[in-house]
DNA sequence: ATTTAATTGTGAAATTAATAACGATTGTGG
DNA sequence: CCACAATCGTTATTAATTTCACAATTAAAT
């Protein structure tokens, strides 16, 4: 499989659920020029990235969204991600219940806590671990993904564990940095940093 | 003010959350070597950034460090942040609750809810309002940015209340793009595309 | 059947971002 | 005081990404 830049999946990842959304409301064919709109994006870049997929589209229908969503599925989703969280907190709580994962795309498959009074229970249907737990629950799982949501002063040793389990994906939510093998991938979300930066955009202007 | 590469400010801002830990740690001067083993950038991209807002280091020390944080804090981060938030569903009261907006840069003044039974409470010192004061209420607490925590399906209308409402910025935590005017900046975050592209980069290898 | 207009797909140009190379500076140790 | 080694800052180079320009295609209209 030929490999993308990180920002084309991305912007692949958009267009799949844009798709949907266009599906959704019957739709069977959308221009690049109506997903750019949509996106944000400019068509160019739109037929640009699709073409790295194949010649899919037709002169003046555009694109079978049918046809098109299962083509770019084939190299950016080909199955079901499934993901751990370690902290039970109000973030983790919060990522557990998130609608957007309630699909066939991502399954949230347990969690872990320090915390023994949340151990043994469950929210929606993903139930509570304690830490020590992890390496001997984690691999049962078939999970890819460790989400870190504990305080930011744990963040590494949470990471630790983390890579210990087997997982070669992790998503931070605390303002850390983690130190981790070069083969496991980090995604660093800090909420603050986005605030922030969209505050500059605003008041560069 | 010289305006810089959208990058370069969020790399800045990670470099002021170092600093900030570095700081804290006791530390006097750090090297651009240093900040690129915690941040995992380069060296020389970080000396680039630097270079930017002045000559700063000295060399054979490296930064000192109170003195950098202040010199890219006046670029990046010249006065606090106030945010308003829009939805206190699970994901917004963890917002709200975030510890990481403890602290004097970025600072919640306001929530609305439609849910009335919601109205009038508080979180941490927020007090809830309902969706059809927010026109009235925002403009009071001085708040440059609006956070959208609502369901997908009311995320557009959402937007529309918070450029009613005269903010120029807008953090949408819906898998759903947004119609705004032009001079309104929306940062999109989300978290399905998070994972799945994570996914994407694990598997790429 | 022919023309027309809309739309894709793509190679080239332009822009933006990252990396490398290296000179300049300055503490430190003899 | 001098040589050395570490580190910064900057210019040049390379790489990545986006935008442009336009040829190719084809559905629709006549």
């Amino acid at each position: 499989m030929k490999k993308f830049p990180q920002k084309t999946v991305t912007r692949t990842l958009l267009y799949v659920r844009t798709l949907d959304n266009l599906l959704e409301q019957g739709k069977k064919f959308v221009s690049s020029w109506e997903l750019a709109e949509i996106t944000d994006l400019t068509d160019v870049q739109i037929r640009k990235d699709i073409s790295n997929f194949g010649r899919v589209g037709r002169p003046r229908l555009g694109y079978e969204i049918r046809k098109l969503k299962s083509i770019l599925e084939e190299y950016v989703l080909q199955h079901t991600v499934h993901v751990v969280l370690f902290g039970v907190g109000n973030l983790g709580s919060a990522i557990i219940r998130y609608p957007g994962f309630h699909n066939e795309k991502i399954k949230m498959v347990a969690a872990f806590d320090v915390d023994k009074k949340k151990v043994g229970k469950k929210i929606r249907d993903v139930k509570i671990y304690s830490f020590d737990e992890a390496t001997k629950v984690v691999p049962k799982t078939h999970a890819e993904i460790g989400i870190i949501a504990v305080p930011a002063e744990h963040s590494q040793e949470t990471a630790d564990i983390i890579v210990a389990s087997g997982l070669r994906g992790i998503v931070n939510f605390t303002p850390t940095t983690i130190n981790v093998p070069k083969d496991v991938f980090v995604k660093n979300i800090d909420l603050s940093i986005e605030f922030l930066s969209l505050f500059c955009d605003i008041q560069r202007t």
